[in-house]
DNA sequence: ATTTACAATATGA
DNA sequence: TCATATTGTAAAT
């Protein structure tokens, strides 16, 4: 866990985010904020400038509904052993499908995780790229999402999923 | 048709 | 020990 951060900005049509990086990857992804309180840093250099730019190009993908062409490598090292599971889990979820809690709980071979499952979409680091917003509760009930309910609503919709 | 109770689960305060 | 982005079963209203 080498969490020494980098903050850079990545301006869409829907707001400023923020990535963060490690040595070793993306590590985190906010939405964006009323007031940007990011330190003021260079232009990117060395691997950082490819990663900064294949997150921006992925983040914007996915803000349109559709699948990334890649991804930046992804520091998900912070997370537990469960939690990463659950990450990678979602990770195989495409675009306009959704599963449920307790789908993606069975998915790790523990189908009555799905609580834990809800903890583990909470603390998922990289919303959207991770796309924590397809996992919906039982019965298509919208669920929560810690970015706020009404982004989980709209990057469904771009994908074509209707929510009861 | 709704509401209420509870067990099972991983994690953090 | 309590609370949480849950679920399934069961019982009472």
């Amino acid at each position: 866990m080498d969490r020494a951060l980098l903050e850079l900005e990545i301006p869409t049509p829907d707001g400023v985010f923020v990535a963060r990086y490690s040595t070793q990857g993306l590590c985190g992804l906010e939405f964006p904020q009323a007031h940007s309180r990011i330190k003021a840093a260079g232009p990117p250099r060395g691997p950082l400038r490819r990663w900064h730019r294949l997150t921006t190009q992925a983040l914007k993908s996915a803000l349109a509904g559709k699948k990334p062409r890649r991804l930046p490598p992804l520091d998900l090292s912070a997370g537990t052993p469960f939690q990463q599971q659950v990450w990678r889990q979602l990770g195989n979820i495409p675009p306009g499908r959704t599963l449920s809690y307790s789908q993606v709980a069975g998915g790790i071979g523990r189908p009555k995780a799905a609580r834990a499952v809800g903890g583990a979409c909470g603390a998922n680091p990289v919303p959207i790229l991770v796309p924590c917003h397809r996992v919906l509760a039982a019965g298509g009930r919208p669920g929560g999402f810690s970015g706020g309910l009404h982004w989980k609503r709209r990057l469904l919709a771009r994908e074509g999923v209707r929510l009861v």
